[in-house]
DNA sequence: ACTATAAAGGATAAAAAGGTCTTTATATCT
DNA sequence: AGATATAAAGACCTTTTTATCCTTTATAGT
């Protein structure tokens, strides 16, 4: 479904948002423990991240990453795939024909289309939250 | 969502049979060109379709690849897609988490439940002989 | 100003996916 | 039986994704 990437970038934005919940910064090699992921490939992601102004990021001493009280409800998860991923997974055709619509439809168009809007609309109305507040109750995790 | 070698897998799978409905047998030549995938690779491809049962090959002169009249109805798309891809996008976590289930849930869990259900129910009763027929009647297309 | 700390950036490496080529096996036709 | 057409199999190559390492830049605290 998505890159190993996108899931860190998921994985590591709500720890992230759930970190600035409670008005803490957060480093990269916390968020690769607390997110079970390999530290130097999450500080990459981070960096995407960072430039598309998704989280904040700090220099130096007592630095490391935030989100903005405005950005936790500004950013749904769809802003963190599209930044990773690209929109390839909710605009693409499911069978990886470079033209496909209702038009010129492949033979599973329209049985994509639903499941691919489904997924874009949860995408874009999951705001990030939401999800950390799950995350700070303790019913939900980031590892394993 | 799907890999390219699935989305061929797919696609060659469907003029398969679109052939076989009309008792045609059909070479790895014209597949490729028809569905516009690279000929070696889907050679490959079609390999593994064959070693999964879910078409059947014939060597020599007049050779070629069929499926049976059996399979147009047997095999779903979801047989195709665990063939060459696994199982992985509907019963795998989202966040890519080892274990993730209803007792130990990651933060898009439920959320994302409903889409891979959605997704499993559409690929596990969309039968071959329904696309193919569809592919005849000629609204529907293999490439772009 | 100096030092320690932390992220950014660039080069590189390893693994997986995508794709090709050559040889072998099998069937058909004469 | 021999020639030919076709898929199977295995070795190989290329590109993309995943991952690491090292150097540079920024910043806070002393």
């Amino acid at each position: 479904m998505f890159s190993k990437a996108c899931q860190y970038a998921i994985r590591a934005t709500l720890f992230i948002s759930q970190k600035s919940l409670q008005g803490e910064r957060v480093g990269l090699k916390k968020i690769a423990e607390e997110i079970d992921s390999p530290e130097a490939f999450t500080a990459k992601i981070l960096q995407q991240l960072a430039r598309n102004n998704i989280i904040e990021s700090v220099k130096g001493p007592s630095g490391g990453f935030e989100i903005s009280d405005k950005n936790l409800d500004k950013i749904k998860l769809i802003s963190i795939v599209e930044a990773i991923d690209g929109n390839q997974i909710f605009d693409g055709c499911g069978l990886g024909l470079k033209l496909c619509n209702s038009a010129k439809p492949c033979p599973v168009h329209d049985k994509f289309k639903s499941i691919r809007e489904n997924l874009k609309h949860m995408l874009s109305t999951t705001n990030i939250r939401e999800l950390a507040t799950d995350l700070s109750i303790g019913n939900v995790f980031l590892k394993a």
